[in-house]
DNA sequence: TAAAAATACTCCATAGGTATTTTAT
DNA sequence: ATAAAATACCTATGGAGTATTTTTA
């Protein structure tokens, strides 16, 4: 069975012309002639018959192209769609970010990404998820950008710093530490503490680093997945609890406080992650360059070896 | 584009194992791995990527093996169809006959030759029609095998005799003829005629000649396209009006008297006609042989040229 | 006589082969 | 040590060419 055989008939029972449909298959006509009466021989039936001097299809002809049409259709379709992770103004691109900056960060880059002209044939599928999952998908190829913070002995990822976030704590309007322009770590180590769950990912670990030094470890109070959450349950003053979480603008429309923490670490940086294994379409190397002047990281020299 | 090239890609995508994919597609395996990074590099994107010692689609793989296997299932179908017109015991057999043999010649035919197991595989359309429309559509092709009159001048078609029909004259069971045991031609003129319509095809001519030798020309009644009808009307006796058809079983359902007409030419011959240009696929040879032996024809030995 | 398809023939690009190396378990 | 894929290189087939003939309006 040769499927450019097949092709070629499916082109000439569209024209039912040697001459126009060679042309059009850019071969010569004796050789298209050939082509379709080599596959005629090898189904054993007549595709075509003489109609005067032109030639139009058999009703074998006709039945067989039936299917082809549709099967070719299709899968020229998909070949098209390939064919346009070619150019750097179309394609798709599967796109992943933690949760935390799903709130503002995400969004406005996004808007201000599609609402470019150059890139509206352009397809972003969204990935809200932690680090390790980011990584993760990174690696396997299904995801091909990443927003998401570092991770250590990844050599198959590529990391680029986008994003510094300040931590803060939050505390209710009537906490104790309400009224204080920032707060030492020790000074937190009295009142409930909100701790991220697991699922979260790494951002609990960077956290209890912060109170390596104390002389104590924190209450523990419970968990949660995501800072609104953690804001509300501050807001009400529940235990005088308190939370660590990136200084947030969603914040503010919490009746809540946000205390600056006096710790030289107190700040974490948000990477964009990429493969150093499979190399990026045109498109993604587009959006890749257009986070990177998007976010322009102002890194301090301090800094620029990843915690 | 390489439609091979592209068929080997989804053979592969399923299989995800070159060794294995170039076996089932019968080439080696290194002409598969050539085949597929030839399209990987036309396409300028990565469809397979390693995983351990082995190999899995990429995202992009994937997207574009969701098109092919649509696509040349439906090829496949097509082909495969076309494939079985090769085996005698399928493929689908195009068959007119005249409007007259669907009373109980065609249906008992195709219920023999249906029963037989070993036709169990193929299929038949019906058509019925004028034997003017049966020889054109045959000439076109399609239309495989008819049930016809003879038509002179038709090189292209290929007539052979199967069936001799009677032609009788009908009457009421209360019409001045009825007790007759025959009539000839000459008898019949002072009854008001029912004539076949035009669309009844050449019988009506036919009938006409068989009038030739009378001293008047009948009396024209009025026109029916079938013999039911003419029956039903003959026999309510209305003008005592008669008809001239071919003798048929069904006839026996009214009450009307068949009186045997004496002239010799008072019968027709029924033929099969093929096409002498388009060759029969293997299923209408079977077909046609099957009709042959079914009938078994009689002729007489004047009677061997067709009039 | 002109337009179309079919046939005859020639040729070379490439599909496919074998042998081998690389990679990973 | 073994299983799998990739690479290197060679070979032969068949796809595509040109020239020509046949068919038919």
């Amino acid at each position: 069975m040769n499927f450019n055989a097949l092709y070629y008939f499916k082109v000439m029972a569209e024209f039912q012309h040697y001459t126009r449909a060679a042309q059009f298959l850019c071969i010569s006509q004796p050789s298209l002639s050939r082509s379709i009466s080599v596959l005629e021989e090898e189904l054993g039936i007549s595709l075509f018959q003489k109609d005067g001097r032109n030639v139009r299809l058999t009703k074998y002809g006709e039945l067989l192209n039936s299917y082809l049409s549709k099967g070719f259709h299709e899968i020229e379709q998909g070949y098209n769609l390939l064919n346009q992770f070619k150019k750097k103004d179309s394609g798709i691109i599967d796109f992943s970010f933690l949760f935390i900056l799903g709130y503002q960060f995400v969004p406005t880059l996004i808007n201000t990404f599609l609402n470019d002209s150059k890139h509206r044939n352009i397809t972003i599928n969204f990935n809200q998820c932690n680090t390790a999952t980011s990584i993760s998908k990174i690696k396997d190829g299904s995801v091909d950008l990443g927003l998401c913070t570092y991770m250590p002995d990844e050599p198959e990822v590529n990391f680029t710093p986008v994003l510094k976030q300040r931590l803060v704590c939050i505390t209710s309007v009537n906490h104790p530490l309400s009224a204080r322009s920032s707060v030492t770590m020790e000074e937190l180590l009295p009142y409930p503490f909100i701790s991220y769950t697991e699922s979260a990912g790494e951002i609990q670990s960077f956290i209890n680093r912060l109170f390596s030094d104390c002389s104590t470890d924190p209450l523990h109070f419970c968990t949660m997945a995501e800072e609104i959450t953690m804001a509300g349950l501050v807001s009400t003053n529940h235990n005088n609890c308190i939370a660590i979480v990136p200084d947030l603008d969603v914040l503010e429309n919490f009746s809540i406080k946000k205390i600056p923490i006096d710790h030289p670490q107190a700040h974490r940086n948000i990477y964009l992650a990429a493969s150093n294994i499979h190399p990026m379409v045109p498109c993604v190397e587009v959006f890749f360059d257009f986070i990177l002047s998007y976010a322009s990281f102002p890194l301090e020299a301090d800094n620029k070896v990843p915690f």
